[in-house]
DNA sequence: AGATAGTATCGTACATAGTACGAATGTGCG
DNA sequence: CGCACATTCGTACTATGTACGATACTATCT
């Protein structure tokens, strides 16, 4: 005698391709992009490899899927409000959002096909700076500019052994010893001064460049209200 | 009998760490990193894969290996001229050189120790602000700008289809239809009337970006020569 | 010359990956 | 009941990184 699924106390909830994907992200947030394989997916899922492939048809497509999921994670930015205001906002979730999956920005390169997810979020935030009163040349401008310091500060981040405030220390430190031999005089003087004081976070130095990308934006504005 | 390799006029050259990495960057520019399999590798250098394990300890030093080769092809910037003039043309190169290896992008993610040539990079660059009258902090705070910069405009390029001029209309007309729905009204516009234009070319948005960066952060210059 | 110790190369084999194929099971409907 | 479908999975094939140890070549010392 068979059990089916439903006669089955113990038995998982049924899957799904939702169910799949949020699997796979939780499981490359825990273990790691390299520990998100098919058979370990199947067996966080309760079932067996080939199961999945019901869902979806290779793994390709689920790691296109918990990208667009990550860009679901990402706040969709207010329609309303001071856009400088909003565009802070905005970006700061976007980096928070990478900087909880570094693993994606990994992936955004070998991935070109856009999810829905991501396409919503490029229009809201286009309609934050043509309506701003940006051209449509200077938003295109602005946010491929935004965007780039957003991703390329993530990606550093993401590269940083780890982005907490002590444990740089711990990488820095033997740096510095081999910089002993004055071969480095500059990297020496930053590590000694700015990196290893305490308190230094590398996340910390967002802020100051988007404010002052933000701000050199500013005169780009055609103000085009009446 | 059998013959030594120096005996044997079509043997190849002797197999080396740097014969192995070099080969290692071109099969990954050739046919994609996807394709730099140690087997693949052995085959273009002539030899059987286990060979390589007697001068790299495993793949991970291989592709840690070929992202520093990547630095190395980056121009040292040079140590005298208009600081905005040499930062301008380290970042052209560096953008320039990972869009000659699009994959190095999304290795850097996860590799965190630094080469040798990356090394000396940061210290040339770090003394050109420094020299330029850039105090320790902000020479730090405008290198992180600027480098995040560098690397998310790359990021993004290489996570497009092919950045050449006219392939990008073959991804984004097929957008346009699916945008006349009226959903994405932004996106649209500016797909209409910025980049399906004749002669548009994403990777031209690069200056603009940069200029703007360049010419914000000349104000933190605190002149300290006499 | 012959023995010996390194240097460099590779043959075999194993664990782990993605996934093709098709069989097994369950479900609803006539 | 029988039949079409949806869903799950067992087996097996191919590709990959690499451990282990055998092999061959080179240089050095007796």
């Amino acid at each position: 005698m068979t059990l089916g699924p439903s006669s089955n106390p113990g038995s998982r909830t049924p899957l799904s391709r939702d169910r799949v994907l949020q699997c796979a992200l939780d499981l490359a947030d825990d273990a790691g992009i390299a520990a998100l394989t098919i058979r370990s997916l199947a067996q966080a899922l309760g079932t067996k490899p080939m199961s999945l492939y019901y869902y979806v048809a290779n793994k390709e497509e689920i790691l296109d899927g918990i990208v667009d999921l990550v860009f679901e994670e990402v706040e969709l930015p207010s329609s309303s409000g001071p856009w400088r205001q909003v565009m802070h906002h905005r970006a700061s979730s976007v980096r928070r959002t990478l900087t909880r999956h570094p693993w994606s920005i990994g992936l955004l390169e070998s991935r070109s096909t856009p999810g829905l997810a991501t396409l919503r979020h490029h229009e809201a935030t286009l309609g934050i700076l043509r309506r701003a009163g940006f051209s449509v040349q200077s938003a295109a401008h602005a946010y491929s500019l935004i965007d780039s310091y957003i991703y390329g500060f993530a990606l550093q981040e993401a590269a940083l052994p780890l982005s907490g405030s002590g444990q740089i220390a711990d990488v820095a430190a033997p740096m510095v010893e081999r910089f002993a031999t004055g071969e480095f005089p500059y990297l020496l003087e930053i590590a000694a001064e700015h990196v290893l004081k305490p308190g230094y976070n590398f996340g910390d130095e967002f802020d100051v460049g988007l404010e002052l990308i933000l701000t050199a934006l500013e005169a780009w504005i055609t103000d085009v209200r009446p």
